[in-house]
DNA sequence: AAAACTGCCAACCGCCGGACC
DNA sequence: TGGTCCGGCGGTTGGCAGTTT
């Protein structure tokens, strides 16, 4: 019988994100938090896929993203989890906090890929080029016999460094170009500025879990965190937000933890 | 100045596995 | 126990921006 399309076809809008559309799922993740992202879209007033909206908010809308390109430590990291790990992107990105599979699957493809290819070695099996090509199981039979869960500790260790040392990936001109088709250069700085505000880029909140990818407490979590986060939207949107969300927001942002 | 090419990345697609009934 | 739903994952693509010719 086949499984039922993950959303309607009919009237379900593809394509790069307008800024409207940004806000209204802000909006609705900000109020709900994350829960059955099938009926988002229809409870936030978008013609779009649950999915596509679940990837908008987890690789674009995110407040705990960090901005920017892939510095030399972290880039280090991901070659040696993928030598571990292979292309288990979600595995390799739980282990850079602020970075997601999608943006470090790019980065590789793009840039590490080609990086290591012109250094003489093989992107997918980590060996020299002029040697004999290693089938991917002799990779993971030659891999050192180390505990993997040290191999994690040293992971997030080297994560940790990574984050310390990198100061440059704060928001810098990077941004999508879909999702500010109706934005000035200009606004879009703003946007970046005002929806990753400096704490968010402050080192010492990197620091959870690395294996806890739960994003679903962002804010609520901490009323805090979330009140900026939502006055920095609040900045930024203004007082047309359209859904007068945020003033009982913060008021109730305490009462936000249990709304899931 | 404009066409052609290349790089980059956001977003989509299809599949898989776990949870639930 | 099997069917269905849903979230998540990895691969791929479309299109914009920048660079080269």
């Amino acid at each position: 019988m086949g499984r039922q399309p993950c959303c309607d076809k009919l009237g379900v809008k593809k394509g790069p994100w307008t800024v409207e559309e940004d806000k209204k799922l802000v909006n609705f993740i900000l109020t709900h938090g994350q829960c059955c992202w099938r009926a988002v879209p229809k409870l936030a007033g978008l013609r779009r896929c649950g999915k596509s909206c679940r990837l908008r908010w987890t690789n674009y809308l995110r407040p705990d993203l960090k901005r920017g390109l892939l510095n030399e430590a972290e880039e280090q990291l991901v070659i040696d989890l993928h030598a571990r790990l292979g292309n288990r992107w979600s595995k390799i990105a739980a282990r850079l906090p602020g970075r997601t599979d999608n943006e470090i699957k790019n980065h590789w493809n793009t840039h590490i890929k080609k990086k290591l290819i012109k250094m003489g070695i093989d992107p997918i099996t980590h060996e020299p080029l002029n040697k004999e090509a290693t089938p991917p199981n002799t990779l993971c039979q030659s891999l050192d016999q180390r505990d993997i869960e040290v191999n994690h500790q040293e992971s997030t260790k080297t994560c940790g460094q990574a984050s310390s040392i990198d100061n440059s990936s704060a928001p810098t001109e990077n941004s999508s170009t879909g999702e500010s088709q109706s934005l000035d250069p200009g606004d879009i700085d703003l946007l970046m500025s005002n929806i990753w505000p400096e704490s968010y880029l402050d080192d010492s909140l990197w620091n959870f879990p690395a294996t806890g990818e739960d994003y679903s407490n962002i804010g609520s979590s901490s009323p805090e965190n979330y009140s900026e986060f939502s006055l920095n939207y609040k900045d930024f949107f203004g007082e047309d937000f359209g859904f007068g969300c945020f003033s009982d927001m913060d008021m109730n942002s305490q009462d936000m933890g249990g709304k899931h």
